[in-house]
RNA sequence: GGGAGCAUAGCUCAGCUGGGAGAGCAUCUGCCUUACAAGCAGAGGGUCACAGGUUCGAGCCCUGUUGUUCCCACCA
């Protein structure tokens, strides 16, 4: 470790010695200390992209302000990192690393092809997790059993025997999602619908007696193959008499018959809808309603079937030209028309999805969605802030089953097996089975299930569930779950129904959501808009840390935060002030032996910057502990900057540099103290350079990682001092203010007379009025004359700087009127306040107090402003 | 169509349960004051979207309006 602070401040040097330094020590371990209590947090899995991105450096710098901040508390603290799972974009990003090496996994089976995924996984988590460790995580990422490979199939397998026992699993026939690229269903959440420019084909269908024919739309003219009805809505007075009725189907000449539903709209188009229950969802639930066949077009590549040979083997694009010239030759083509539709697409490839029925398993979402709310609404579980609530209960109360089969290799098989002779069903966690009728081997369902089924088990599965583990009963149920909005409906809600359903507990009793990072145009950053911002690349250049207080500081949770690089310039800036102040803090201490421990006597200035300090703790605990992270953060950066280096710091000069012996030495102390105690502060936002800093200072331990985080003390508390401190500083910044405003320089010297009735405050505060006001000397007293002086009044003291070759007489006057005129105004809105009977006999005593005193310091201040006018 | 968020300084945003409008950046002025010019000291700049209401008191609570963003559902 650094013994002393380098000249100048250079973060990854310091950065990457840090890091190692924590890992030796092995201070991110967490085994189970029942002394203490847990505090546990969910990770949200990278993905699979082996790269890092913002989102997940603002998830993680969260997460690990929480966990350093409750460590330092004296919690447990265990973090349940994340690598993801199964996945549509996980198997094609595999299949794609496999074709750059010539296999196909077909060829190599799907046991060869899950080794080679795992490798592949293995290298690209590992990547990530590396990437992670750049940003200060202070993870166990060595806890293998803490990873979803070890004994994660026990769980999925144990959840889904239980939910099919229960009859909440169930294999039906639906209609779902399907993208004929990717070749597997996907659930509804997968589907990103985009708006595209189609068009609009009238029909007509003729009736089969030949008295008449119906005219209906489709934006999909090539479904037609599979109509086996035409609806219209049984209120509709125009088509009363044709229901019932059979028409011919144009081209197929099929027979299909008119039904009445009351999912048509009568407003729309012509009222009538053509159905098809194959290849549309809402179709498909009037075909249900009104048992009618279902007639499959489709291959799964999205091809005409060979049931209908003119078309056998097209793509469905172009089938769709072919039929609609068909329909033209045939007459039953009136007219198209141009048209904006919502489109269906895969999330992973951009494929339009095709609506197809097929047999799937599904979850029954009833009776699990019901327990999840309650948590939420009985407070078992909240959210930060609260009003993602909301959309919480109104996902949850509108939610459909769930389609949880995907025709991957890449995940967890469905521990279900079929009897190819008999059709016999069984589902068990043993990894074969023989048909309990036939006594043959049977045949494992080649589905494998939702990514959001085995990630929905996060919270429990990887402390050990089912078994009943240490680590399961110690750290169960977690404390706190960090993650986007985006998040809420793949997983939050997963992780929370099936948290309740398995163990009986809601898995985590804080939601803490943030919002996304936009680019500085606010767009999302995207790797299609080519505008996304590697985080690796702003920690190469700025540090961990910088990055870190960018991403904490200024944003409110679940809001959206726009990315600047000034923003992380700022925070540059700060690390290198604090480091600077350090550096300040070294050259005054080295040379003398000095112990992070306060002196026996205290100057008005120590207590002061003391008391202050105590009361920021104070604070900066509350709001975190309330999750304001942005807060705190704020209020120990301007507790560091504004009140220890542009004060205290140089209120410690003139005494540094004193003759009195005793004096410096004390001041030396409280900047150690002081300086020790706002490192803890900020380590939590800012680990590696206060941890850099901190190891160079006299300290106690081995790590600022396992200090105790700050808290309030009664006995540092000095309001007389902080009240004494603010009248001084009062006076300097007037004094200030004056003087730029006539643009005298800082070297140009000048006594200065103060008449105040603070006399004592006064003479201690002198040298600080020297030091920082450009003062050369400082008298005080009742009152003076002094002929053309400037004069500078606050709300204790009017003040007289005799430089009378500056002073404009007039000007003076001017400044003095105008200042009069202020205050005069806001002791009228003060005294206004005090004569309002309902305010004197509603408003509670302490802001009446507050009034008040405002009232009498204002009504001083006009006094004194006004003897200044008349001295002049 | 259903739901939610946002509207505050030139820009980006804070503002905790109602009690005298804040920060960063930008602009302007003056400073190399022996930790820091990546800095210091100052200044200017706001009808808190609009209209009502509740209250002694509203940026904050309620209603409505306008603009804007997002989510969900969906148009055959």
């Amino acid at each position: 470790m650094a013994k002393e602070l380098a000249k100048s401040y250079n973060p990854r040097d310091v950065e990457e010695r840090i890091y190692d330094f924590w890992i030796k020590g092995n201070y991110f371990h967490s085994e189970i200390d029942r002394e203490k209590i847990p505090y546990t947090i969910v990770m949200p899995p990278p993905n699979i992209t082996g790269q890092l991105h913002m989102g997940h450096a603002l998830d993680n710098t969260l997460q690990d302000i929480l966990i350093r901040y409750k460590r330092m508390q004296g919690y447990c603290a265990l973090w349940l990192p994340g690598t993801d799972h199964a996945s549509i974009a996980t198997e094609a990003k595999i299949v794609e690393a496999m074709r750059k090496e010539g296999i196909a996994k077909e060829d190599i089976g799907r046991e060869k092809f899950l080794e080679k995924a795992w490798n592949w996984k293995k290298e690209y988590g590992g990547r990530i997790c590396d990437q992670l460790k750049k940003m200060g995580s202070s993870c166990d990422w060595q806890r293998e059993r803490f990873t979803m490979d070890k004994g994660c199939n026990k769980a999925v397998k144990e959840v889904f025997v239980n939910l099919y026992n229960k009859g909440l699993i169930y294999r039906g026939e639906r209609i779902i999602n399907w993208c004929p690229h990717c070749l597997t269903s996907i659930s509804d959440a997968e589907v990103n619908y985009e708006d595209q420019a189609g068009h609009f084909w009238h029909l007509r269908y003729p009736l089969k007696d030949g008295s008449g024919y119906i005219d209906l739309a489709t934006t999909r003219p090539e479904t037609l193959l599979g109509d086996t009805a035409v609806a219209v809505n049984p209120n509709d007075e125009r088509y009363k008499d044709m229901v019932g009725k059979t028409l011919i189907l144009p081209i197929v000449h099929r027979e299909i018959p008119i039904i009445a539903d009351d999912y048509v709209e009568m407003d729309f188009g012509t009222g009538v809808v053509k159905i098809t229950p194959a290849h549309d969802p809402n179709d498909f639930e009037v075909g249900l309603r009104h048992n009618l066949p279902v007639i499959n077009v489709m291959t799964d590549d999205a091809k005409i079937v060979d049931d209908y040979p003119k078309y056998a083997g097209m793509d469905r694009y172009e089938a769709r030209k072919v039929i609609v010239e068909d329909l033209e030759k045939e007459g039953a083509l009136l007219k198209v028309e141009n048209y904006n539709h919502n489109v269906g697409t895969c999330y992973r490839c951009g494929t339009t999805v095709e609506p197809k029925v097929s047999k799937q398993w599904f979850v029954k979402m009833d009776s699990l969605s019901k327990p999840a709310i309650d948590a939420v609404k009985n407070g078992e579980t909240k959210f930060v802030p609260s009003h993602f609530e909301k959309t919480y209960f109104h996902w949850l109360e509108n939610i459909r089953d769930w389609c949880i089969s995907r025709q991957l290799w890449w995940g967890h098989q469905i521990p279900a097996f079929y009897c190819d002779d008999c059709g016999e069903l069984v589902v068990t966690k043993e990894n074969h089975a023989n048909c309990p009728k036939c006594g043959k081997p049977m045949r494992q369902d080649p589905d494998t299930l939702d990514t959001w089924f085995s990630s929905a088990l996060w919270p429990f599965s990887t402390l050990g569930w089912p078994d009943k583990t240490d680590e399961l009963d110690y750290f169960y149920p977690t404390n706190t779950l960090v993650t986007g909005y985006d998040i809420i409906f793949f997983w939050v809600i997963r992780m929370m129904f099936s948290g309740i359903e398995h163990t009986g507990k809601a898995p985590f009793n804080t939601v803490l959501i943030h919002g996304l990072i936009r680019d500085d145009l606010g767009r999302k950053m995207s790797k299609s808009l080519g505008n996304g911002i590697d985080p690796l690349e702003i920690i190469d250049k700025y540090g961990a840390d910088a990055l870190r207080l960018t991403l904490a500081t200024g944003n409110a949770p679940g809001n959206d935060m726009r990315f600047y690089y000034s923003k992380v310039e700022a925070s540059s800036n700060f690390a290198n002030k604090l480091w600077n102040a350090s550096r300040f803090v070294h050259m005054n201490i080295d040379d003398y032996n000095v112990k992070n421990e306060l002196p026996d006597t205290l100057e008005t200035e120590d207590k002061w910057i003391i008391s202050t300090l105590n009361t920021v703790a104070k604070e900066v605990t509350e709001n975190l502990d309330k999750f304001e992270l942005g807060t705190a953060l704020k209020k120990v950066f301007d507790f560091i900057w504004d009140c220890y280096c542009d004060w205290y710091i140089e209120l410690a000069k003139s005494r540094l540099q004193s003759n009195d012996q005793q004096s410096a030495q004390n001041v030396r102390q409280v900047l150690v103290w002081v300086l020790e105690k706002s490192l803890r502060l900020l380590h939590p936002f800012m680990p590696f350079i206060t941890e850099e800093i901190w190891q160079t200072l006299p300290h106690d331990g081995d790590t600022i990682m396992y200090t105790k985080y700050p808290e309030f003390s009664a006995e540092y508390h000095f309001p007389e001092a902080q009240q004494e401190m603010e009248i001084i500083m009062n006076a300097i910044k007037a004094i200030r203010t004056r003087r730029s405003e006539m643009n005298v320089p800082p070297s140009r010297k000048a006594k200065v007379y103060i008449a105040t009735s603070f006399k004592k405050i006064f003479a201690d505060g002198s040298p600080f009025i020297c030091k920082l006001a450009s003062a050369s000397e400082v008298e005080t007293g009742d009152n003076f004359n002094i002929d053309g002086a400037v004069t500078v009044v606050t709300a204790e003291a009017k003040i007289y700087i005799p430089m009378s070759e500056l002073v404009d007489k007039t000007e003076e006057l001017k400044r003095l009127n105008k200042e009069l005129a202020k205050t005069e105004k806001m002791l009228s809105q003060s005294e206004s306040k005090l004569n309002n009977q309902g305010f004197i006999a509603k408003a509670p005593a302490n802001v009446i107090e507050k009034v008040k005193q405002q009232a009498t310091k204002e009504r001083e201040k006009i006094a004194m402003i006004k003897a200044a006018i008349s001295a002049l």
